[in-house]
DNA sequence: TATTATATATTTGTATCACAAATTATCTAA
DNA sequence: TTAGATAATTTGTGATACAAATATATAATA
């Protein structure tokens, strides 16, 4: 049973294979978890060699579709939703423009102030514990490990997003949590005009009171504060914008 | 020049000389657009055959960070924006439950009527030209035609989006966007009892309200329609489980 | 000189063959 | 039945050769 391959020539070999399989996998012919032909298989329906197969197969590897285990075979990957936003990531590490920045600060005023308040609402208190401890941590910070800093404050803002509770907002955020370390860098490169104890204590206070209206379960406060916090986050990047 | 691969055993040739090359990309070392070794040089470089390479270099083409081009060579990309979402498309079409879909429904509570008061604020006559253009196509749809009509929808959301000019907000709720599609499939299934033309009238209903106050740069009257509109969404998908 | 056409060289894609390395299946012995 | 050893299967890597697309150099022409 050979398998018809359309040649829109131009399109290499491999990549047409790449196409085949991919459907086979997308439209649930073959299950997750379940084994795809083997390479010599795939050889004999499309008439090709293994040169053709392997590259076809390494792609739907590195897209996530399967998982390639030497000695035993190809399976159908359950994806993992942790490792979908990878590509996210790379894009905004490598366009890291103080305007793309700036757009996702303003996202984060879309969506973090709700996801605060019903994170008031449906945290538990393992999420409490959490928050507690990162409020310690951040206390222990010392005022010029500006990474370290920023690396609590993402703790801190991916944990108040898991309590809400909800696994989409949580996955699409996170890519942007992870920017906040580049919040502080042309700071940083300017000098340390910018990096005093003065900020370094309003930003505690925000996050202590966000954390006081997520324990005590007050949802309005916890917009609030949390609106109050980002703005903060915007006002602080634009100016050490201008002193640059 | 012979570089160093530690051999973390268990770790495939291609997989450590993938880490080695993908170091080359994200520190910078080459530009985007610059050009990678040749395939010939990788082998000598770190000592291994070409099918050692080739596996490598077709998995960073996958994942998008460079392009392979038959008889030229191995380039750095610049990263597309409109592809980096593509594996949480994937994610998304694979993990189709209705969990997720209220959740997703959920995000776009907290996102949409935000977005459609700046929408109002900052939209240009093209993108009122279009969406004008959407309502006239919903208005011609079918009743029947599902998918059509999640289409039409799909793109004045995705419209309104684009109007607000946040490049970083469309390009992580555009996955979301994707899945309205999948709304109505539960009412398909079962039955034609809820596709009414009074629900579809309400519907259109809504998205000329918004169209009206993103035209009248209204952006309160925006948000709440907007949100009016979505909470319908989530009420209709709700009744659509139910019925099932 | 500048441009075009041709020829040559370079570079990635595919085909074979061979073997290594990991896993899986089978068989044997206790 | 179980444990261990053996064989078979399957993916990974090495090597060589050639095809196909591109890039470079050369030569011819205006």
């Amino acid at each position: 049973m050979e398998k018809e391959l359309q040649k829109d020539n131009k399109e290499l070999l491999s990549q047409r294979i790449e196409k085949q399989i991919e459907k086979l996998i997308r439209s649930g012919e073959i299950p997750v978890g379940g084994k795809l032909p083997t390479e010599q298989q795939f050889c004999e329906q499309f008439s090709v060699s293994r040169n053709a197969i392997r590259p076809a197969l390494k792609s739907l590897s590195a897209r996530g579709l399967v998982k390639i285990v030497k000695g035993s075979g190809v399976y159908v990957n359950e994806i993992d939703p942790r490792s979908v936003t990878e590509p996210i990531d790379l894009f905004f590490e490598m366009s890291n423009t103080s305007d793309l920045i700036l757009h996702t600060i303003h996202m984060r005023q879309l969506v973090e102030p709700e996801v605060a308040s019903v994170a008031a609402l449906k945290r538990t208190t393992e999420h409490l514990n959490k928050l507690e401890l990162n409020l310690q941590l951040m206390n222990n910070c010392p005022l010029f490990d500006l990474d370290k800093e920023a690396e609590i404050d993402r703790e801190f803002h991916s944990t108040v997003s898991d309590a809400a509770g909800n696994p989409v907002v949580n996955l699409l955020m996170e890519p942007i949590y992870k920017l906040i370390t580049k919040y502080k860098l042309p700071v940083f490169a300017k000098s340390e005009q910018l990096v005093t104890q003065e900020a370094r204590d309003l930003m505690m206070h925000l996050h202590q009171s966000i954390f006081d209206a997520i324990k005590e379960k007050d949802g309005r406060e916890a917009f609030f504060r949390m609106r109050e916090h980002i703005k903060l986050t915007e006002v602080n990047y634009l100016k050490s914008l201008n002193t640059q």
